[in-house]
This record gives C-alpha cells, structure tokens and sequence, in this order.
DNA sequence: AATTAGCACTCAGAGAACGAGAGTGCTAGT
DNA sequence: ACTAGCACTCTCGTTCTCTGAGTGCTAATT
C-alpha cells in the first residue's frame, strides 16, 4: 500500500520533531513545523490513520505521537534525504582519518573513536574475520639463547615473537628451521598445522628441543588471531546523556552489553548488507534482546581482500538517521580507499614525509 | 590525638556497615553489627563525638551517620584489617593470569578486565613510559620492492614494518642500511635520531630514495610508542549498578571523565607509592575535580626495568578497600613475578606445553 | 468532499499535604 | 559510666488534586 504524499509528509515531520525533542509530537507542531498549510484538525485526523496503520504509536491517549520501528523503517527506506555532509564534518573526517592510519593496529580504536566523537554515540568498529596463512618466514639470531621468529602474513600484516631458550644453541639450527618452515608451513591455514606436520619438520630439522614446536605454536597463535577478527566499543558514556537512558537500569543493560564485544564479532557473517554498503537495524529488527529497543547503523568497509569490516553505531531508535548514515558513510569509503590502496599501504609517502617534518623540527 | 579503642570500634562498624548498604547507619545498627556490648544511647554519643572530629558526617539531622573522606582515610590507614584472598579468588586470579600471558599487547586489556570482574568496579591498566632504545635492527628483504624492518628494543620487545617501495632496489642495499642502522641506530633514544644523524646515515648507505628517511621514521615512531605508556579503561559499566551513580548525570560525568584514558597517562610520576606497592586516593584527595567524589585504589607492579605500570580501579568513597586493595595487591605481585622473570619470559616451557595440547587435541 | 473550528474528554505529571518511621540529642535514673 | 525514655526533627513514600497538552468527534464552512 502506497501511502499518499501528505501522509509522508507528516510522518517525516513527525520523525524529524521527535528525534530532536524526545517529546511526543502533537499535531500542532507537526502543523507548525511541517510546512503544509493545513490545520491541526485535518493533521490529527491524518495521524490517526498513520497510528492506525501501525506507523506512529501513542503513548497514552491524551499524548502526543511517537514514531514506531515500522514507521522509522519507511522512513530510512523511502523518505529520508540522502543527507550530504558539510565541508567541515568531511574535513574533520579526513583529518583524523590521515593523522594516526600509520599504526594500522591502533587503527580501529581511532576509528572507532571518531565515529562516536561525531556522532555522539557509541561506536563498534570491527574487522571481519578472514582466513590468513604465512607467506614467508624469517627467523633472526640474536644470541645462543634467543631468537626472533617474524611470520609475514599473506594479508601483509608482519608479527613476530622473540624466544628465549633455557639453553644455548648453534646458529645452523636456525637456518634449517627457517628453511622448514618456509616449506612447509608457509600457505596453509592454521587448522592444518597438524602434528604430523610438526613431527615431520622436527625429524627434518634434527630439532630434540622443542624448538619446531614453540615456532609452530607462535604460528597457530599468529594466524588464530590474524583469522579471529577483532571489535573495539568506543564512547559508551555517550549513551547517559541520551533521554531514554536517563533511568540507570536501562542504562547499565545496553552499557553492560556493549562492553563485552564479542558479542558483535558474530555480527558481520550474519548481516547482510545488500547493495548498499550500509544497514540500519532498527528496534525490533536486531536479534539480541540488549538491542531491541535501540537502533544500529553499521557501514561495511572493504579494502581488498586483505581486510574487510564494519563500522557502526549504537543508539536509541529515534535517532537522526540521515546524518548517521552519511557520517559512516564517508568514513568507511574513507577507510576502503585508505586501507585499499595495497600499493602504497600504510603509507610510505607519508612516512617519507614524516620524516622530513622530524628533520624540520630539530 | 589517638582514639579510644572503642571509637575506632564504632568507626569501624560504621564504614563497614556502610560500605554494603550505602545507607546512612544508625545507632542501633552499630550496637548490634559492632559487637560491642553497649546500648544505642552510648554509641551515639561517641558518635556524636567521632562527627565532632570529622569522622563521620551527618546528612541530616535526623539520619545515621556516614563515614567522611577522613573516616576513611583513618581506616585504610589504621583500621583495616589486611584482608586475605580466599583461595577460589586467588585460584581465579591465576588462572585468568597465566592463560592469556602470550599476547603481551592484549595484556593490559585483559588484566584490566580481570580487576574490573573481581573488584565490579571500573579498572585501569596503565604501564609506565620508559625511555627505550633499539638493541638490534634487522631488515628482511622481500622482494625488490619490499623489506621488512624488524627493531630488537632493549626491553626485550620486538617491532616490525612492512615496507613497499614505488620503485625497486637492489638487495645489496639492504644489508648496507642494517649494517648502518646496526652501528649508528642503537642504543640511543629516540631524541637523538635528529637530521644530522639521518643525513649522514644516508650518505653512508649510498642512499638517494629516502629509504634511510623511512626506516628512521619508523624507529622514531617505535621508540615514542614504547615509551609512551598506555592506559585502559574496562568495566566502565559497573559504575551504573552502584546506588551513587543512579543519578545520571554523576554517571555520565564521571564516566566521560574515563573515557578518556590520557588523563590516567599522567598519573604514575605524580603519585608516590610510598613503601607499599600500593595507594588509596579517597575522594578529595583525588586532583581531578571528576573524581572527587569517587576513591582510586592503584597498585604498582614492577617487572625489571623493563617494565612498570600500574594498575587500579575507580569506585565510590564507599569501598571495599579491603578486598579491594587485597586483590589489586595479588594481582600487581602476580603481573610482576610473571613479566619481571625476564629468563623465562612470555612463555618458553608454555608454548612448548601448549604445542603439545595442540598436538593431542588433533 | 475536504477542511476547519469548537468542544468535551482523557490522562501524565507536577505539586501540596500528610503520616509513618528512623534516628537524633538530651535528661534523668540506675 | 552507662542506659532507658522521650520529645523532636526530618526524609521518604503515599495520596490527592489540579493543570494543561493533546485527542477524537461533531458540526460548520469552503
């Protein structure tokens, strides 16, 4: 059923009054605000019927009315505008987006901090789990009793570990590990470092020591985690200035959720985020019960194969949608072209550059 | 001027009985929870006297009595008994301790979780900023347009980046650059890598590309990272259970005042431990004007000279300090002994071990 | 037929009034 | 030195009332 343009108009009115007051909308205001030159009698009899048609809800009989989950939802779907930021909202964006995106693990967390800052809610910022494997090892000498293993990942992440020994031993061990591991391990996922392969690369290297397993061990911890994909909630204490969270109890259930972020590392596999590279999950429509009286708004970002994940927002369904969307929009196209861009990765012009500022500074 | 016995009795019967109803205590209350055979008419008016010396307070005239700031500055310092950990609590500790000690950055995140679900109330981790420098460089040579830098520090940490090249370069390059590096890179902090330095590396190496500009960059930003100290909030949420923090606006103050964790970052030179490894800030004797209404209870723990920090947490005056100074002790002396036996450190025999549950498990 | 003015009705929320109860300080007695 | 008793104080929860915003409906108007 197709609702007539005045209706749309209400309701738009309706949203658009009720996310910045909290209050129930009366038709007054919907008459004063909304820009149609009718009176409040002909509005209340249009938002009866809105009411009726489970768009709106009351309530109490003698208030005002409240946008219901339905009606938020033709709302995003239909008749929300396309809102485009403002050059200083996108040149803050870039600003922090370029300032800190050299310590790509540090990365999530500015990320994440960013998109509360901007728009004043909680934000969940998550990478996507993806099967990883070692490229290449390296195994450095440091002395007879340590060693450093450094794993490059085939998604070009480097991780390394140094391991000290409770004996000394010779510098060829080395060498042959390496040579071992770069064959044999090198390409597979973790669940096939089986210990037939471990055994095998043992008697290979001549290793009595244990040393194959504590290289082994490193590389199923490395890839489990490099695989695990990671969550990071940011800026909760927005949600206590917000008026639905006046009353603590309400308060402590969301807050209590979000701060256990594994509950959102099962979040991306299940949503899927259609053509548009944004989702908007309102009330209702989340599974988890935490959740069902709160709105989220996830964009997906996409840089190659090598990382993908999602950037959202947490807050209470009346809430201003167009300018969420649009937020998180910028910042996960931001982040695919940033992260993308395999190329030039995590920038060796601007490091390049950043040296010559250190030389300039002294 | 030295209680009487019986004052500190009353005083401690009344912070005890405070600390777990958050109600204003009666007389009554303490003549029967103080084991102190004495009618209510007398206790008052010790009561009386301890108000008088600004022990106690009164909220209002016709209410129990509430310890002051100094109340509880006189129990943490005199009358508390030094609580003991009841073995499953010590049996938990330790387990949450030794299981994920691998992942040295995750550390602080978990350890901080740890206190936070023990003590329910909001935690601080913090490590100290430690001048570093790097004790050894390698740089692995990849492919023609890419090397890895791998940086020994002399707190036993290893860095690496992935570097990729717009242009290609000879392998020979790379061992001259480690070579460079190796001889003029170590051993010194991150102030003295100045353009001099740069320059005549570059020069030294054969360098026109920069290449020196970016390893130098890199190691710059290694050493202020290192050295940086970190700082991380968890269990911000408990705060809401707590009967002062059901206003919400005290919630949401002192919450936002933790968000953001830099102001942590100033805390450690600041504060003086004392003999104990341990410091209780009640209230007023907070700086920040945020939590002056609020006790910070932080114990040091010390692993070598590699590495201090802190680690705490954040309640109402209203504490446990008790138990809670008790478990903060247990875990900054568990977090020392774990990180400070530098021979056998993240997990030699472990890793080993864990190796081996991976091999029976498949 | 669509819109509007008018009106009676409803109901949440703010404020006043009130009583109960917990706790006090003081006095007089043990 | 301690305690029993008592008058007094003051918060808190309850009840009650009143106000006002907002509604739905009807009758009048365009």
């Amino acid at each position: 059923m197709e609702l007539s343009e005045r209706k749309k108009k209400i309701l738009t009115a309706v949203i658009d009054a009720y996310v910045v007051t909290a209050e129930p909308v009366g038709s007054k205001t919907v008459a004063e605000v909304g820009k149609l030159d009718l009176s409040s009698a002909t509005i209340r009899n249009e938002m009866a019927e809105l009411t009726a048609l489970g768009l709106l809800e009351q309530p109490h009989t003698s208030a005002g009315r409240v946008p219901s989950p339905k009606g938020y939802r033709l709302y995003v779907n239909e008749l929300m505008v396309r809102q485009r930021l403002s050059l200083e909202e996108t040149d803050e964006i870039n600003k922090s987006m370029y300032r800190k995106i050299q310590q790509l693990d540090k990365l999530m967390n500015d990320i994440g901090r960013l998109a509360s800052s901007l728009t004043h809610y909680p934000s969940l910022a998550l990478t996507a789990p993806i099967a990883a494997t070692v490229s290449r090892f390296d195994i450095i000498y440091v002395d007879p009793n340590t060693f450093i293993v450094v794993a490059l990942l085939d998604n070009r992440s480097v991780h390394n570990k140094l391991v000290t020994l409770p004996f000394s031993m010779e510098a060829a061990m080395i060498s042959r590990l390496a040579a071992v591991f770069n064959s044999d391990f090198t390409g597979i996922t973790e669940d096939k470092i089986t210990p037939a392969r471990i055994d095998a690369a043992e008697r290979a290297c001549g290793d009595t020591m244990g040393l194959v397993s504590v290289i082994a061990a490193f590389t199923i911890e490395t890839l489990t985690t490099a695989c695990h994909g990671e969550a990071v909630v940011s800026g909760a204490s927005h949600l206590l200035s917000l008026p639905e969270f006046r009353d603590p109890d309400k308060a402590h259930e969301l807050m209590s959720y979000l701060s256990d972020n594994e509950h959102f590392l099962k979040l991306p596999p299940g949503t899927d985020l259609g053509d548009d590279d944004i989702q908007v999950l309102i009330g209702p429509e989340n599974v988890a019960e935490e959740l069902k009286n709160s709105s989220v708004v996830i964009a997906r970002y996409n840089a190659g194969d090598n990382m993908r994940g999602l950037i959202g927002v947490v807050g209470p369904t009346r809430m201003d949608y167009s300018g969420v969307t649009a937020k998180l929009r910028y910042i996960a196209a931001g982040l695919s072209r940033l992260l993308g861009s395999a190329e030039a990765p995590p920038g060796f012009e601007k490091l390049q550059i950043k040296g010559d500022d250190i030389g300039e500074q002294h």
